[in-house]
DNA sequence: GACGTATTTGACACGATGTCAAAAACATGC
DNA sequence: GCATGTTTTTGACATCGTGTCAAATACGTC
């Protein structure tokens, strides 16, 4: 059988870039091959469909994503790895040139639009999949804070809120484009469920 | 000169209804064209664009749900205020047919998109705009509340952490389809920020 | 060296946005 | 009452996007 011309993870990195930076719905399959240096139809022939490509590029990326958190979640006190938490969620949505933002949460709020089902609920599941994991992670964390002392609260419903502020963040951040105020929050809210609001 | 067929705030409402639902993207103008019994170019004559009639639509509801909001923020304790506001947030995203979802955030995550700038950015300030005078509108309640006593606190730093949690509901609830859920975050972030969890 | 299989390539169908000129419908002035 | 002028409507067109398909191609394998 004929070898493929083309390296499928460059051309997963290259159109996880692009669709990060235009939307899924604002980059086309034909940016994408230009850009990788493939043909149309090569894409379509190795990865199905646009969302279908789409999702193999996020479940990559979502993977690095979920150790790098893993990491940031797993040293110092309690308020230094929900700081690195917080730390790691903004810098991933800063970084790069404008307009990126969280590509989860572009990812949620732009496709699953479709009144009906198909490959729009698939990639729903994958980034509602995404969002539980690192739910979990936040909550393990809390637990483990609470056995040490550091907090003491409902570790599963405090780990709701972060991540539920972690996701505002990704929408304010689009709103303002103001990472000062984007951190203010972030230390506020830290705050908030450490108790230092318990003065 | 010759009169037009068709009522203006009938195609902006109608135009409306359909970008909530299918999203911007995902949503043809022959779509509308259809629903409202015009014909396209009529459309592009009395609008100009596609993101033009919808930046018109967004208008529109934005003017609406911004009176309901300063209904709900406007009366009883501080608590209850911000009860209601919190309510009438989740209801807005939770009416009508799935998916839903915020129109604000979903267009926020949407739009704005490209790289340059054009009508693109024209939607990401109205969007920004009313996301702003929502946060104000909380702040000020806040402030009236603590000069009852209800509240002690920095009102700015507050209304920024509860608008921050607002969007990520709706974040969330297009990840999970959980309303209970999103109740029970707000609950609690009003909780902490009343200080509750000052025990 | 011939064969089979998977990839590449280019043409095609279809639908979307947006433009334009011609046709149509009404208000206005004579 | 009728001609005029302005605006809306209408349909055709150009362009670009997705997705499909068959023919051509290039490589493992026997």
């Amino acid at each position: 059988m004929r070898p493929r011309e083309f390296d499928h993870d460059d051309v997963l990195r290259i159109a996880f870039d692009q669709f990060w930076r235009k939307g899924v719905r604002g980059t086309s399959l034909s940016d994408i091959a230009r850009d990788a240096g493939v043909q149309r139809g090569s894409l379509y022939n190795a990865f199905g469909s646009k969302e279908a490509l789409f999702l193999q590029a996020y479940e990559r990326y979502a993977g690095d994503y979920l150790v790098a958190l893993q990491k940031a979640l797993g040293a110092g006190s309690l308020r230094k790895r929900l700081t690195a938490f917080f730390d790691l969620t903004i810098t991933n949505f800063r970084s790069g040139s404008p307009p990126r933002g969280c590509p989860t949460t572009r990812g949620l709020m732009e496709l699953g639009a479709t009144e009906g089902e198909g490959l729009d609920e698939d990639a729903r599941r994958a980034f509602a999949n995404l969002v539980s994991r690192i739910t979990a992670l936040v909550q393990d964390t809390l637990s483990a804070g609470a056995e040490r002392g550091e907090f003491s609260g409902n570790p599963a419903v405090a780990a709701l809120h972060i991540i539920t502020v972690t996701r505002g963040l990704a929408v304010l951040e689009r709103a303002f484009d103001d990472e000062p105020q984007l951190r203010k929050i972030a230390v506020h809210t830290i705050d908030l469920v450490l108790g230092k609001g318990a003065r």
